[in-house]
DNA sequence: ACCATTCAAACAATCGATTGCTTTATAGAA
DNA sequence: TTCTATAAAGCAATCGATTGTTTGAATGGT
């Protein structure tokens, strides 16, 4: 099979008799370029099938119109769709996505921030995993101002860009549902603590507590490692079996919460009259549970092209690489039957299933 | 903010009285090279902090360690999973992925096919668009001899690789289920027949009809053109009020048969005694709706793994671009408590919830 | 008619690694 | 000791585009 032969711009170079940083420049509609030449030029680089290597550009210009993305694993609905986001956003702009995940393991995140490095990305997304506590390894794009954007789950300690919600006020305001509808006893699912997002929806979930002169009661408070379903199921059981079981329970995802609705179903609790549950993340799963899960919504498709923004931006500011700006999205309580005890705002049905 | 000067193979060459192209090979452990000599200059490299550029690389040997993958869209449970699967097979061969969605249009697959050609892709997995038929943009990589895989969505007319699934025997086996239980007049959500998935699975469907002798109602077969949870809950509706409804159901994917299910509940129809139902793909919400969703189990994450397979074959053997090997995939019918109507084989409570 | 501007396009170096070919050094054979 | 075979490393071209600096031509003002 023989390769058919490329076409460069050195061709049309020969093709149209100019040199080949006119057609470069044509190409790319340079200012120093005629207006009728640019037209010629294209018009036959069409004719020929020129198609620009990129990879030549990239190496010459030392910029590449590709952005990498870590995250801790691509299949999750949140992330799906925040990378989905992006990736419709970074097209817009001409920019291609590299995907890489960890799978939320220190190591593996410390060699694809390598890999990515070598092949010279434009900017660079994070979303942490779990395991990481350290960010050494992103200081090589910071020495080369390649802008990073921390999505989600980002670090304490690192100067960079951070898209993110405002995880306290959504567990502040979760909680709060809670004891709004007569709560009293209200458990927690809680992430790892080290890791930002469930850090700050434990402080919320705590203060809500607090504010409402509700004493905590450590017994009901559950580190989840993962937050899997299988965890939730666990936990519930640990929780209906102690002396004082909660009346509510606020779970730092929604895999969680629908494991512990599962369970309660099994064992016979009303849901909510008995146990009003609400969630984290509004993923499909929550409204097709039953009873239908209420939750937090999270703008993940948003918080996907704001990254790409703010990479975009970055390089027309050209601000150097010590910028430090956060941006900070809403969240939305979304009250569904697991957490609705007053019938009086009771939800239509159909609002339920769609 | 002044850039840290990138180490070279010149640097190194340098720094150790060596040529670049010592250096180069060294790196790459050719065995050309002495063995000490490679120790020692793989040592100094990785003390100056050296990082090979791909760009380079790829520029001068005209072969990238990037695999693009093309699909409708990254944010569903099945494609989500797939990519994942490329992804850490592809990490693991030392290989980089670019995503790109066509959002089921033609045209963005088209230009998706552009963008990718430009950035010299080492190979291509791609899943169909629902609006593509035709498959001319494809042939600029395989004139350059760069492997493609399709996946799931494949073409009818294009010589290349493929990972599929049987999905004749799926639908045939799905709707056979349904006839097991007893069901006579069962119906059909159907996806846009050009796709091969959704035109093969019906054809299971009407052939298992045949085989027991139940005459085909057209009135029952519904076409859903982007089969979405909405289009599921519309069509059920539609199917409720015909004079001949429906004892069973076979939906082409989980969404619309959820859809389905959701409506039939409302409108009190009990499931699975009065309307047995299965779906097609095991989404996670397959086993938390209730009554928990009999499917159609799809190898995703495998696909992914074997579809990088492919390309890297590919490369080993330079068989040339006129391959066309079809890898096909077994299916698991899954029976949820949606259609099993025989109280006899009922199914234990753990299993619907894990 | 002359010099100063402005506009268009060309020249040539450069990005960093790869690789066919050549040269040099070393060892073994005769 | 001389010659050949082999291993180790160097030379220099190359991949395809970008870009700072020059050159050349055309325009305009006076």
């Amino acid at each position: 099979m023989k390769r058919k032969k490329e076409v460069t711009i050195y061709d049309l170079a020969k093709e149209l008799n100019y040199s080949p940083s006119t057609i470069s420049r044509a190409l790319n509609n340079h200012k120093s370029i005629g207006k009728k030449t640019i037209k010629e030029i294209q018009k036959v680089a069409n004719e020929l099938g020129y198609r620009p290597n990129s990879v030549a550009a990239s190496l010459r210009s030392n910029k590449s119109k590709t952005i990498g993305i870590m995250v801790a694993r691509i299949n999750s609905p949140f992330m799906s769709t925040l990378i989905s986001g992006v990736e419709d956003a970074a097209k817009k702009a001409g920019y291609n996505v590299i995907i890489s995940q960890s799978n939320e393991l220190y190591d593996n995140e410390v060699t694809n921030a390598k890999a990515l490095y070598d092949s010279r990305i434009g900017g660079l997304i994070v979303s942490l995993a779990m395991e990481t506590t350290s960010t050494d390894h992103f200081r090589q794009f910071q020495e080369k101002d390649i802008p990073i954007v921390f999505v989600d789950r980002v670090p304490k300690d690192f100067n960079s860009y951070r898209v993110i919600i405002d995880n306290y006020a959504a567990g502040f305001r979760a909680t709060k549902h809670l004891i709004d509808q007569g709560c009293t006893k209200i458990a927690h699912f809680a992430g790892s603590q080290h890791v930002n997002v469930y850090n700050m929806r434990k402080k919320g979930y705590l203060d809500a507590l607090e504010e409402s002169n509700i004493k905590i009661d450590p017994e009901l408070v559950i580190n989840l490692p993962t937050m899997s379903l299988e965890e939730g199921t666990e936990a519930m059981r640990k929780l209906l079996k102690i002396d004082n079981s909660p009346d509510g329970l606020f779970s730092a995802n929604d895999a969680a919460a629908v494991g512990a609705i599962l369970v309660a179903k099994e064992e016979g609790v009303k849901i909510p009259e008995e146990l009003a549950v609400i969630g984290f993340n509004d993923d499909p799963v929550a409204s097709i549970v039953e009873p239908s899960l209420s939750t937090v919504s999270h703008p993940a498709r948003k918080m996907g092209e704001l990254s790409i923004q703010r990479i975009l931006d970055h390089s027309k500011t050209s601000l150097g690489s010590s910028v430090s700006e956060i941006t900070m999205l809403d969240t939305e309580v979304i009250i569904r039957n697991s957490s609705l005890k007053k019938t009086n705002e009771s939800i239509p049905v159909k609002k339920a299933i769609v």
